[in-house]
RNA sequence: GGAUCUGUAGCUCAGUUGGUUAGAGCGCACGCUUCACACGCGUGAGGUCGAUGGUUCGAGUCCAUUCAGAUCCA
């Protein structure tokens, strides 16, 4: 059912976008481009799911639905998995090699792995990566996502490409974008800077030493550090200007043990008095606080940690005596980490350790894909302005966040959190291979040496161009290098550079402006939480510089998936569930009807039971859709506004349409609030409610048993409830709604309408009367099991007593009411007062046989 | 340290702007092979709404304090 009903929608063109149609028509979706060399996992069906369901029921309100969807497949994941996937690494230095094959199962020791040049090793990652997005496309398709895959873009490809470089070309132009020499946090493992988003922090163990630096009167000022190996590198020492331990040193110089380095001792409010001895070493640098302190209290670089990770071979000039140097030497070339023992053994041989470690566990900034701590080191590197710098535009990016609708609200706080947060600009340059080339030459000089403050932009009609492999504007391919000739930048942009132009990537900024017009900005930004300090964040910068405006006006925050006991999903635990599994197990409706019961922004437990539920319902459906056919059911007889209303003859069935039409009231204004949830459950109760009570109580009169009229009034009111629920469930159950429009109708539930109440205007009715006819039926239901009689059980007669106002309404359907409680004789009384319950008396049964 | 979310039946959750006796599904108990459906149907038991205080004629819902769990930011 579920692949001949996809083939159906794909060759019926029913999720194609109408580049006809105007803004006003149109809802654009700008969807999270998976990245598609990692895993597959149970959470991408499950926001995905989230998404298409809106779509679903926007394209049904009669919106022209832009729902493209992109792969995000360029950088460091993707590097690293086609290593592993094929064993083998990038050398830059490397030729190309044209026949170049890939081992056929890669060598188990790293050691063993091909070196293979740049552009070997990008032609693999391009090869992977359509493999792997085949997986997702497939995946995608089988949960029945409703996406234009006419509209695909690859975060890699030429398009994107061109876009992500025309962006950065105008946003230097416009000083939005520039490149500067300054202290940068660094990988070491990846050699490549990294930006404050992609920062985690973690605890990890540590310890204080404490040794003395020496004042000139000889006095010991002992500090307390978790980083004695950058010793060398100090440049001052710094307390808070209120602590009165130290006032009287500011001012002054001390020297260093070990290197007899002399540095001045200095004030600046973020000193922390608490910590360790309240007085700290600034060292170029130990983490972003030196960088501050550095920044703002002026002082000289003196950099020992080098992009390697360790520490500079050759000693620094700034360490004089014989003494120091000696000792330098015995740490040059080293790791932090092995410096770090080194360093701490000198201070123990010389005597200087002035207490035992302090053992203490502390945050440390990791890159998230990064298992060494960070360090900071000095490079040039390019940079978009945020707000992390400047106040005005970090309210101008508050401001724009308040432009947004965000659902749920609360996450707007997170946005705001972390705009308020920043410390610094963008860095979007990374030293790595698998990426967008960032669009720039420096001229050299005489020397050959570079001048990075005129760099040199390639035309936008030149786009896309790679600076490491076609010359800068104006000059030929064998002035590289040379002096009077120029350098291509050899860096990539971070892929959230790219990333965070998906609406004009989709949206064929520059390239179709016509359908940039239509789209942009878009309507909806579905997404994780996890990436709002990211994606969410960037793409905002980015509209913001490039447009003047929004990127999209609502957006809408997916949950996490935890597994059953409420923890995080994730390999290393061995809790992932490989999505296939359980759409083979319970099919599509199934997975989507769990994932389309969770509310937006609320993490969920991956719930089998719900799965069940789903399946359940679709099954329910398809059965009582069967039923209503069974009886004679068509397409003729739905009411619809211009057809005679007054075939529908009995209260009961009035009433079923009366509460219908309000379902499809709340329905709607649940889905406007982008509370597809709700809306589902609304329509939920109402179904159940409709095979449980009342299709129970109208089979008599569906066999035709009360004559013509009753009948056709059961066939009419089947026909308008189905039409009705098989659209309401659409969006959900796309499969199984499909499945039965089919069996009666033209075309597919998902390129009809979304139901409206006023097609139900025609019928009058009250609700209630449905009410009180089920409440007696259960009474008496309730009274049979009580009995502990057979269901089927005859009535020879019962009483039933309640208000007079269900009394009434029961009377109303007596007959129905009787038939399907198999009774012959009802008596109904009515009783004064208080609302009471409906009691059901006198109960005599045919047949003595209990059950 | 700052911010946000969550706490309701054994479990998973719903409960809109305060308004009768707090709901659903699963699970559990009992019963039913009923002519759409055993991938099913019926009936039932089960909750002092995390705690304390306040506002109000009235609080699961609003306010304050507090406890527990989670997340984001620093």
């Amino acid at each position: 059912m579920e692949s001949k009903l996809s083939a159906a929608w794909s060759q019926e063109q029913i999720f194609h976008f109408d580049d006809n149609a105007t803004r006003d028509e149109v809802y654009s979706i700008d969807t999270p481009p998976p990245t598609a060399s990692g895993s597959l996992h149970v959470g991408h069906m499950f926001s995905y799911t989230q998404t298409d369901v809106v779509a679903r029921y926007k394209r049904m309100r009669g919106k022209e639905v832009f729902y493209p969807l992109g792969w995000d497949d360029n950088g460091l994941p993707t590097e690293r998995r086609v290593q592993n996937y094929y064993g083998v690494r990038c050398d830059p230095a490397k030729p190309y090699d044209p026949h170049y094959a890939p081992p056929e199962k890669p060598a188990k020791n790293q050691r063993d792995w091909d070196m293979i040049s740049r552009r070997n090793f990008i032609e693999l990652c391009e090869t992977l990566t359509v493999k792997d997005e085949k997986v997702f496309e497939d995946l995608f398709t089988t949960l029945g996502l409703s996406v234009d895959w006419r509209q695909t873009y690859r975060t890699i490809d030429d398009h994107s490409r061109t876009v992500s470089q025309r962006a950065f070309v105008r946003d230097v132009r416009s000083g939005n974008a520039y490149t500067a020499e300054a202290p940068t946090l660094w990988d070491v493992t990846f050699r490549t800077a990294v930006a404050q988003a992609e920062l985690e922090a973690k605890e990890r163990p540590s310890a204080y030493y404490r040794y003395p630096f020496k004042d000139s009167a000889g006095k010991e000022v002992i500090i307390a550090t978790t980083r004695p190996e950058l010793l060398p590198s100090c440049v001052a020492l710094v307390a808070h200007p209120e602590d009165e331990r130290y006032q009287q040193l500011v001012g002054s110089t001390v020297t260093s043990p070990l290197f007899d380095v002399e540095v001045p001792v200095l004030a600046h409010p973020l000193a922390d008095p608490e910590k360790g001895s309240g007085i700290a070493m600034i060292c170029t640098f130990g983490d972003m606080t030196d960088v501050t302190w550095w920044r703002e209290l002026n002082l000289p670089t003196r950099a020992v940690i080098g992009r390697d990770g360790r520490l500079s071979g050759d000693t620094p000039q700034w360490i004089t005596t014989p003494q120091g140097r000696d000792h330098y030497q015995q740490l040059a070339g080293k790791t932090v980490h092995s410096a770090k023992e080194a360093v701490i053994d000198l201070l123990q041989t010389s005597g200087l350790m002035r207490a035992e470690p302090e053992k203490i566990t502390h945050a440390v900034h990791f890159y998230e894909k990064g298992d060494k701590p960070l360090e900071v080191v000095t490079s040039r590197q390019w940079y978009i302005r945020n707000g992390g710098r400047d106040a005005e535009r970090r309210e101008q990016l508050v401001e724009r966040g308040r432009k947004i609708t965000w659902n749920p609200s609360f996450m707007r706080s997170r946005y705001e959190n972390w705009v308020e947060g920043l410390n610094g600009d963008w860095l979007i340059s990374r030293q790595r291979f698998f990426g967008v080339p960032i669009p720039v030459w420096y001229p050299l000089n005489s020397a050959a040496e570079p001048d990075y403050d005129h760099p040199i932009l390639p035309a936008e009609d030149q786009l896309p161009v790679d600076p490491a492999s076609e010359p800068a504007p104006g000059f030929a391919e064998s002035q590289r290098g040379e002096s009077g000739g120029f350098m291509g930048e050899p860096d990539v942009f971070d892929t959230w550079a790219t990333s965070s132009l998906t609406p004009q990537i989709a949206g064929q900024w520059e390239r179709d402006s016509d359908r940039f017009q239509r789209v942009f900005p878009f309507d909806l930004r579905p997404q994780g939480h996890d990436i709002i300090r990211t994606w969410l964040f960037s793409s905002v910068v980015r509209a913001n510089s490039l447009h003047d405006t929004v990127p999209w006006t609502n957006t809408a925050i997916s949950g996490w998936i935890l597994d059953p006991d409420r923890k995080k999903m994730s390999k290393s635990k061995g809790n992932v569930v490989i999505p296939n599994e359980p759409l083979e197990q319970f099919g599509a409706d199934a997975v989507r009807y769990w994932a389309a019961s969770a509310k937006l922004g609320a993490d969920t437990a991956y719930e089998i039971s719900q799965m069940k539920i789903g399946r359940r319902l679709a099954i329910k459906l398809l059965n009582a859709s069967k039923f209503a056919f069974g009886m004679g059911v068509t397409e003729e007889h739905v009411i619809a506004p211009g057809s005679d209303p007054t075939i529908i003859t009995e209260p009961l069935d009035q009433a079923l349409l009366a509460k219908l039409r309000s379902v499809i009231e709340q329905a709607t204004e649940h889905f406007d609030n982008y509370d597809y949830a709700r809306a589902l459950s609304v329509s939920e109760s109402f179904f159940w409610s409709f095979t449980d009570d009342y299709v129970e109580l109208v089979k008599d009169r569906a066999y035709g048993a009360q004559g013509e009229p009753a009948q056709a009034s059961v066939r009419a009111t089947l026909a308008t409830a189905l039409d009705k629920l098989l659209r309401l469930f659409a969006p959900v159950l796309p499969f199984a709604t499909d499945e039965v429009w089919r069996w009666w109708r033209h075309g597919s539930v998902h390129a009809a309408s979304w139901p409206e109440p006023s097609e139900l205007d025609a019928v009058a009715g009250s609700p209630a009367v449905l009410d009180a006819v089920a409440a007696g039926l259960t009474s008496l239901r309730r009274a049979k099991a009580e009995a502990n009689v057979k269901q089927r059980t005859e009535i020879l007669s019962a009483r039933i007593s309640g208000p007079q106002q269900e009394m009434d309404s029961v009377r109303s359907a007596l007959q129905d009411l009787q038939a399907a409680t198999k009774s012959q004789v009802l008596e109904l009384e009515s009783t004064e007062g208080a609302p009471q319950e409906i009691v059901v008396s006198e109960l005599a049964l045919a047949e003595a046989a209990t059950a």
